[in-house]
DNA sequence: GAGTGGTCTAGACCACTGA
DNA sequence: CAGTGGTCTAGACCACTCA
């Protein structure tokens, strides 16, 4: 252990209940310095070696502080040369889209819904390309719209994978929303989020309770299990109504939706 | 090492290039009894010194694996009674959110902006909310105008906390936007987006070509400097010419923006 | 070839939960 | 109390990079 851990014995002692991890210690000292603008995106820093020299701790622990370093993006490490800085290229956010009954209640309000309708066919093109199916595939088309406390909320429209599925068929979905009901019946491994903003046409104005072409929030998810498609759902909500939120710090991964 | 490693062996000699770390191995195998139904949420998955024997490895590189399950959220860990398979409550996406001039150029297009104005003063009581900084804080007001191929793209709102970044005052940013300067200027540590959808104020709708009332996606963030605001920004996309989207699985850490 | 990070081991001590 | 996960160590071998 070489001469004495240089300087930063780190607030260890400082009387935290149990104190910091040792790794976390050594990570925030590396933020700190990249926050500070001591090091800048392209700087190296120092190798492991090093910084188990610094510190006094052993390769696994320094390792551990580094891997999470980037990890959350901060570091880029390169076996063979280094670790560095990274250079931000974008901001990362991490967006908590709940369960819409989970939303509902969370608010404080009361949740229901009720199916519009209801269709087991034969998936049209249009489908086939919203789900990646193939041809000869046939899906479940469910219209379902939430309310809280009695006011339209979200206006869901799904597309669920007959094959992958079939149970799906025999249900009635007045009980529990599809989307509840599938997340606890099937794990995914993939999903894709795309947002955006569209004009209400009259029938989605009428079914939220909007003025026709009121700016509404669009949120279409497509799931896959292992590479199989699950369900597609399309959500529109009233712009005014709803915001997604989502707060995101690269140290210790936190986020907050609503 | 007790017997042999019990079945799986797994695919490390099958010739892939890098044959996988085992943490990964071990990773897979239980995502896979996971999304297969075999393990449901709640279930509790085996201990890391059972996975030790069944695995033949060390109880390390089984932590490995575990707790980086445990990262995404796909299990639940808990000192003194085990890991249990987590009960999906949210969708968690990443969404990644570029630069503008990175993310115009990244679609082929040209980019420009322009400056429509650049003021320096006390601020409101509206931005100190905004901005969430004391009273007496002064803030430089930037409103900028971004194109690709000359069609209006966004329109960008920002206030910049002046005790933070004094040199902004001295910026015209004429030839680098004022978020491309920022974010090679000032490392972040905590960022907070809100997005949602708005209809286009008469105002807006000029300055990026719309009806008025169109559908706009609104994207709002305020960013942190170790718990000192930095810089808030209002960001106005045309509803039809913008979308977000992002995609993730919880084992391998992937997304996509455009 | 020296230095880097990626992974792994076989131990260890601890704080915590549950019977 | 025995069992769990959280952390840590002092080694080790490897693949990779760069001078």
């Amino acid at each position: 252990m070489a001469s004495l851990p240089a300087g930063s014995v780190t607030a260890r002692d400082a009387k935290t209940r149990t104190p910091l991890p040792r790794y976390v210690d050594i990570r925030r000292a590396i933020e700190a310095r990249i926050m500070s603008g001591e090091l800048k995106p392209g700087d190296r820093i120092p190798g492991e070696l090093e910084l188990v020299d610094a510190y006094g701790v052993s390769r696994m622990t320094v390792n551990k502080a580094l891997s999470s370093l980037a990890a959350t993006g901060l570091l880029i490490r390169r076996r063979g040369s280094g670790s560095f800085v990274a250079s931000p290229k974008s901001q990362e956010t991490v967006l908590e889209i709940h369960d819409i009954k989970f939303e509902v209640e969370a608010s404080g309000r009361r949740y229901r819904h009720e199916v519009l309708s209801s269709t087991a066919r034969a998936a049209t093109a249009d489908e086939r390309a919203r789900l990646a199916i193939g041809g000869g595939g046939s899906v479940l088309a469910l219209a379902v719209r939430h309310f809280a406390d009695n006011q339209p909320f979200v206006l869901e429209d799904r597309l669920i994978n007959v094959a992958l599925v079939p149970e799906a068929l025999t249900m009635r979905f007045d009980e529990e929303p599809p989307g509840t009901w599938l997340l606890k019946r099937i794990p995914w491994t993939e999903a894709e989020h795309r947002i955006r903003a569209v004009s209400a046409s009259a029938k989605t104005a009428a079914l939220l309770d909007l003025r026709r072409n009121a700016a509404c929030l669009m949120i279409e998810r497509v799931t896959w299990q292992s590479g199989t498609p699950v369900t597609s759902v399309q959500l529109i909500y009233p712009g005014d109504r709803h915001e997604l939120a989502a707060r995101f710090s690269p140290a210790g991964k936190t986020s907050r939706s609503r």
